[in-house]
DNA sequence: TCTCAAGGCCAG
DNA sequence: CTGGCCTTGAGA
């Protein structure tokens, strides 16, 4: 008997490495043990996990040793973000048990009811609030909690048999070394910025891939039985993952640019005090060190010397702040309108908020699976601000990022990944379309004129009032026209050039599309979400 | 050999 | 039932 689950994820995996390297997924065979079957069947249903991820750190635990981790969680300058706290409990964390760290306790819980199969029920609402001192008293909650949290039945030896190491041994360990090296990492930054208050060029180091289950935001876990049969939603085997596919996206890229990882700027999204006040976000390549002070210009007019690749930035534009003086009064009106109702900030933050969601506590989550979650998320963001502005019709999943954005578990979800639409091989004519775009200083205006164009494409079938759409991007792209020659006489052929990068778009676009349905289609992708419900439609 | 997570024990 | 402490034993 072997996970069912192992088999889906074990094909994620190879397609996600195709053409990256060798490496075989396959991971498990430990000897004997065979783990997990667990029938039972109860049906009690479980509601979604509210849990916050209520798990501040504080305690100084002095005597403190091995599980004493920094997870970028605020204050910058605390001790350190210590995390040895059982996220089922609050407990102290006594070592990995059923697939993070947990306590003594818990585990000992989680053993004796997956071993027994035990049903409880919970005489409130279930949805019992577990802390140290009240864990003992709704026995269905804490062990809600505990699927919640992410510790795996599979862990659970059907055999019983004592001692030796399971497949999660690796992932204990990859996580282990992950934490380590964001103590560190986090350490060192901190001590240079007190020192110098300047670049902050903190080495990276492979990280891995694959695999864990979600928890925190509804959605996943939640299932009609107690004891679920794994698999699925919760899934997780274990596979070898290898920093190989991943750094092989990350670098296939080239250029280095700037490898960012540099939890201090992401450190904390929502929390952070002082934060670089206002919304904006990671994604700052030009300056690494002070996050305030310059975002804003700095690339308007002469170009920047490295990295900082991608596109769209939200510097730049014609509009706001930058270049206001010169470019703003020259701007067609209509671009004027359209950019006021550029969402990207909100849909930015709420994509950084998931990321952050769906890890925090985790010891390894897949990453694809993530990155659906995310394109999901996104997809319906854009098709919300589309409907909110101007009339559209067919749909891109589009806008793209770059960087790294560490997780809270100390993994690193590829932005440009995101952009690739999770297709590796399109990161050649992504990197093309980017120089492109950079030699003729797209900005903002640019940007929203094109996504603009992408939506309002006539030539998608079936549609139904043709002449609007058609007549509506016409306008459109008359006033890029009039734009680009009004404010960047300089630029020769801009908007040429822009118009003929559209296709190349569309093509990395669509490749994604082929890509993500095709991985649906072998139960590679996660099912049932606005994401795939599209792609389906599409295909009609 | 040493590790350390999984199972076992058993007073409370 | 709980949960602290003990015994195992495959991997490194
Ligand atoms: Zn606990
Ligand atoms: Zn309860």
């Amino acid at each position: 008997m072997h996970e069912e689950d192992e088999a889906s994820t074990t094909s994620v995996e190879k397609v996600v490495i195709i053409e990256i390297g060798p490496e075989q997924a396959e991971g498990s065979s430990t000897s004997e043990s065979h783990h997990d079957n667990l029938d039972n069947s109860n049906s009690t249903t479980a509601e979604s996990p509210p849990f916050t991820g209520g798990n501040q750190s504080s305690g100084a635990t002095p005597s403190g040793l091995e599980y004493t981790t920094a997870i970028c969680q605020d204050q910058p300058d605390t001790k350190e973000g210590i995390e040895e706290l059982c996220p089922v409990c609050g407990d102290k964390v006594s070592g990995y048990h059923y697939g993070l760290l947990t306590c003594e306790s818990c585990k000992g819980f989680f053993k004796r009811t997956v071993q027994n199969k035990k049903v409880y029920t919970c005489v409130a609402d279930r949805n019992c609030h577990i802390d140290k001192t009240q864990r003992k008293r709704c026995p269905y909650c804490r062990f809600q909690k505990t699927l919640a949290v992410g510790m795996k039945l599979e862990a659970v030896r059907a055999d019983r048999m004592r001692g030796g190491r399971n497949k999660f041994g690796p992932m204990y360990k990859r996580d282990r070394a992950r934490k380590l090296q964001m103590m560190r990492q986090r350490q060192l930054a901190i001590q240079q910025a007190r020192q110098q208050g300047l670049a902050i060029v903190s080495d990276t180091l492979p990280l891995s891939y694959s695999n864990g289950s979600p928890y925190g935001q509804g959605v996943t876990i939640k299932q009609e039985i107690q004891i679920p049969q794994v698999s699925s939603l919760t899934s997780s085997p274990d596979s070898s993952p290898s920093p190989l596919a991943t750094l092989g996206m990350v670098n296939g890229s080239g250029q280095s640019s700037i490898n960012l990882a540099d939890p201090k700027l992401w450190a904390t999204s929502s929390t952070s005090p002082n934060s670089s006040s206002t919304k904006h976000f990671v994604y700052d390549s030009n300056n690494p060190s002070a996050n305030n002070s310059s975002i804003g210009n700095q690339h308007a007019g002469n170009d920047p010397s490295q990295g900082h690749i991608v596109s769209v930035d939200h510097n730049s534009s014609g509009q706001n702040s930058t270049s206001s003086s010169s470019v703003g009064s020259k701007m067609p009106p209509l671009i004027r309108d359209l950019l006021s109702s550029l969402d990207d900030k909100e849909w930015q933050h709420s994509l950084f908020n998931l990321l952050q969601n769906q890890t925090y506590n985790q010891c390894e989550v897949d990453l694809f699976e993530l990155l659906c979650k995310v394109l999901d998320q996104n997809l319906f963001a854009q098709v919300d601000w589309a409907r909110n502005s101007i009339f559209f019709k067919d749909l891109k999943v589009d806008d793209q990022m770059k960087h790294d954005a560490p997780l809270p578990n100390g993994q690193k979800f590829d932005l440009l990944s995101l952009a690739l639409l999770g297709v590796p091989a399109s990161i050649d004519r992504f990197n093309e379309v980017t120089l492109k775009l950079q030699e003729i200083k797209f900005d903002q205006a640019d940007y929203i004129c094109l996504k603009f164009l992408l939506l309002l494409n006539p030539d998608v079938k079936s549609l139904m009032s043709r002449k609007h759409v058609q007549e509506t991007h016409d306008h459109v792209q008359q006033s890029l026209l009039t734009y680009c020659i009004n404010c960047y006489p300089q630029v020769q052929e801009k908007f040429t050039k822009l118009l003929t990068l559209l296709p190349d778009i569309r093509q990395v676009a669509s490749r994604g599309e082929d890509y993500l349905y095709f991985k649906h289609i072998n139960g590679g992708a996660p099912t049932q979400t606005l994401l795939m419900e599209m792609l389906h439609a599409k295909r009609k």
